[in-house]
DNA sequence: AGTGAGACCCGAACGC
DNA sequence: TGCGTTCGGGTCTCAC
């Protein structure tokens, strides 16, 4: 599901192709989608252009010109398009903004949204969010400090979003597997070396899936070969029996607090 | 405080 | 081909 790589992947896209461009038209297909009456939305809407493309946690917050946002949720299976209605996806769109020559279709938002803001609004929202992992304030020291004050198990923190903003269910197996450690591991018996290993590992593999398009491969665009190349590098998310490539080891599936979680039993620890 | 369960939501994938 | 069924999971809330 989109987390922190496949948002900033597609925050930067967008921002590329976005920036300064007028929304001229608004297409409301799931009113659910949204959270002011339709008539409403679009009034504030259409006619305005795109100022800032940014992102917090896995949310992508659009800033329009008249000082309103859209926020983006996508929660799980949501994902975007932006292309014409000769090359999009045969998939049913919840929302469209028309940009003229192409638009940005919204698809798979089921329990995802985009929220109509206010800046005190969206200040609130995003208040219960913690500190971002890409962020410059993201230290050795911050971190070992906020795991080691944490009584459970290491894979419920991760995914916390209160306690760091945007790792999600495949990111977090894939930061255990890269740190060598279990993700059933209580944070409090973790060691400095060990504190600072999943430190390492937190900021090289969002990096690189980051900087890979991230794992989820639907296109954003027409020619998007960025786009979910770091798919092919998932060590363990969603390879549950297939050998290791670190030791040879099958993947183990488990669940961990109702949630699908994969690791090797033969190089965590 | 951590954990677990239930609700939310519905298109796509699957099975026959 | 087509219809009915199943599945997925992030987030929130509540109970223990």
């Amino acid at each position: 599901m989109p987390e922190l790589p496949e948002m900033e992947n597609y925050r930067r896209l967008l921002s590329n192709k976005l920036l300064g461009r007028r929304i001229v038209g608004v297409t409301i297909h799931r009113e659910r989608s949204i959270n002011v009456p339709v008539e409403s939305f679009i009034e504030q809407t259409k006619g305005q252009t795109i100022q800032r493309i940014g992102r917090r946690g896995k949310q992508i917050i659009f800033d329009l010109e008249n000082g309103r946002v859209l926020l983006l949720h996508l929660m799980l299976g949501g994902w975007m398009y932006l292309g014409t209605q000769e090359d999009r996806p045969d998939r049913t769109f919840q929302v469209i903004l028309d940009f003229g020559n192409i638009s940005l279709y919204f698809i798979g938002l089921r329990l995802g949204y985009l929220h109509l803001l206010s800046q005190e609004q969206l200040e609130e929202v995003l208040s219960h969010l913690g500190p971002e992992p890409d962020s410059p304030l993201f230290t050795s020291g911050m971190f070992s400090d906020k795991l080691r004050k944490k009584r459970g198990m290491l894979k419920p923190v991760l995914v916390d979003q209160k306690v760091f903003a945007g790792i999600g269910n495949c990111y977090s197996d894939e930061i255990c597997f890269e740190a060598h450690l279990l993700p059933m591991r209580k944070c409090q018996e973790l060691s400095d070396d060990e504190l600072l290993e999943l430190y390492l590992a937190t900021r090289l593999v969002l990096g690189q899936a980051t900087e890979m398009g991230g794992y989820m491969e639907n296109p954003l665009f027409l020619g998007d070969h960025l786009t979910g190349g770091y798919d092919e590098r998932c060590k363990v998310y969603d390879r549950g029996g297939e050998p290791c490539p670190r030791c040879g080891t099958l993947i183990t599936k488990d669940e961990i607090t109702s949630r699908k979680t994969f690791y090797c039993r033969g190089c965590q620890h």
